[in-house]
DNA sequence: TTTTGAGTTGTTCGA
DNA sequence: GTCGAACAACTCAAA
């Protein structure tokens, strides 16, 4: 053995699954008598792989860093690398001498084969290569209807999901590990994830955030505290705090849903029953895009009911534009678009207007909404992102009929009914009363005035009528299904 | 194989 | 103001 060499290593390799609790690549690579070194792989697996948003990388480097702190008070180092998993693998065997390598499974489809080929390549040459659960409640490739094939509506999917046996409990984080001596190369973080400088447009992301698993398990204990009792009705409310917002934690892989599930089983929790059974139907309504995603490899590009590949749909930059810097007219709509520049969310509610609103009354391709949602959302996940985009586009699994179309003043006065929402992220409709927030357009002109509101000037008039952008989609929707 | 029941999140219209 | 029906069939999943 060359000096520069310690005793050979177990790897563990990190890719989206940024915790050390639940982690049981980690706990099993504790198990050995070996020492061992954790790696962070970003980057590519070749085709059909996507690569992170920009909103996303802001917070995987924040994550990163909190778990390099983690991994240190346990003793060991955390190298970062780029590349495909299947090299950086092989160079650090070949540079460690390392014979066990452990790692969490992931499912997006290019990942999967990516991870299946090179754990059949590891074992023939000799080399332990074990890989484990904790993204997923289940295997993708296991739950399955009577006739063996996924499932595509959400209903039977969540009986289903719920007839077994309780998830497992979650594994504990190892309390000792041995540190790999030799030494490693490892790309400096801000190289490999850098922050953005100029402009730095993460301000309000800073402000709404803590990545990082003690970031996760902060925000569970204040939800389950705090926020579960009424959650059923209250997450509807985007004025309100009565969602989790574990959503970009979940994403990165901070915490797992097993987690969650354990947690709701063994706290005293302080909610009814539905408030309970709503929270675990929304973690299984992210295990179902998930799910789809697996059976659906080109769910962000495809639709999922091919009828759609006939729709017509729209191109309109200046209307695009105007719906990605909340300019639309629509006080609702604006505010969520600009919650989502601003702090890299969207209230769940609020994402079904806008999306609507860009797919129906703007009658533009959902796909277009979909990129814009992977690049600025922190949360943004391959599953929920295209599934829910296709969801409320009409083109995918399970998904709205065509004649539901959101009316944003009506969902506005329905949701946001106190201007809360409305007034944080639009400011300068702030001073409008009420009755008129959600309709400036109906607004008398000395109630405009005294809210120092000028339409076309200090906000826009609508850009579309309502009224009109209905008729419209809805003649486009009957045009493919006779098509079809 | 055939049958049967059911299907996240809405809006509009007219009585 | 409230309430029920229409919107449109179609596909899925299980029995």
């Amino acid at each position: 053995m060359s000096a520069s060499k310690g005793e050979p290593p177990a790897l563990v390799l990190f890719r989206n699954d940024l915790r050390v609790a639940d982690n049981g690549a980690l706990w099993a690579a504790s198990q050995t008598d070996k020492p061992v070194l954790a790696v962070y792989i970003h980057g590519e697996e070749g085709k059909g792989f996507r690569a992170h948003g920009g909103a996303s990388l802001w917070w995987r480097h924040h994550s990163l860093k909190a778990l390099d702190t983690k991994l240190r008070n346990l003793g060991i180092r955390f190298v970062l690398q780029r590349g495909t998993t299947r090299r950086i693998v092989d160079e650090l065997i070949e540079r460690t001498g390392a014979d066990a390598v452990f790692w969490n499974r992931r499912y997006e489809p290019a990942c999967v084969t990516a991870d299946t080929a090179m754990k059949g390549a590891l074992r023939e040459r000799g080399v332990r290569a074990e890989s484990f659960d904790g993204e997923l409640l289940h295997e993708p490739s296991k739950l399955l209807t009577g006739a063996g094939s996924f499932y595509k509506v959400y209903t039977p999917f969540w009986k289903s999901l719920t007839s077994g046996p309780d998830p497992r409990d979650p594994i504990d984080p190892p309390t000792s590990l041995a540190a790999y001596s030799g030494k490693v190369f490892s790309i400096r973080l801000d190289d490999l994830v850098p922050l953005p400088a100029k402009p730095d447009w993460a301000g309000g992301m800073r402000e709404s955030w803590m990545p990082g698993e003690d970031g996760a398990q902060a925000l569970l204990d204040e939800f389950l505290k705090d926020g579960l009792d009424g959650y059923a009705d209250g997450r509807d409310f985007p004025g309100r705090s009565a969602t989790s917002r574990l959503s970009p934690h979940l994403a990165h892989g901070e915490i797992t849903p097993h987690q969650l599930f354990a947690a709701l089983r063994e706290r005293k929790i302080a909610a009814s029953g539905d408030d309970v059974a709503k929270f675990r139907k929304e973690i299984a309504w992210r295990e179902f895009c998930r799910h789809l995603l697996f059976h659906n490899p080109n769910l962000h590009d495809r639709n999922v009911q091919p009828s759609f590949d006939a729709f017509p749909w729209v191109t309109d930059e200046t209307a695009l534009r105007a719906w990605q810097r909340g300019m639309t007219g629509y006080p609702i709509v604006d505010a969520g678009m600009r919650e989502l520049w601003h702090t890299g969310t969207m209230h769940n509610r609020v994402r079904m207007i806008a999306a609507s609103f860009l797919t129906k009354h703007l009658m533009m391709d959902w796909r277009e909404g979909e990129r814009w949602f992977w690049d600025t959302l922190v949360d943004a996940d391959p599953g929920s992102n295209p599934a829910n985009w296709q969801w409320v586009a009409g083109s995918g699994a399970d998904a709205a009929p065509y004649f539901r179309i959101f009316n944003p003043t009506l969902q506005g006065q329905k949701f946001d009914p106190d201007g809360v929402y409305v007034r944080r992220f639009v400011p300068e409709l702030a001073a409008l009363p009420d009755r008129y927030l959600h309709t400036p357009w109906d607004a008398p002109k000395s109630v405009l005035s005294d809210a120092g509101v000028t339409l076309g000037e200090t906000y826009p008039t609508p850009i579309v009528d309502h009224a009109r952008a209905r008729a419209r989609a809805l003649a486009a929707y009957r045009s493919i299904r006779n098509a079809a």
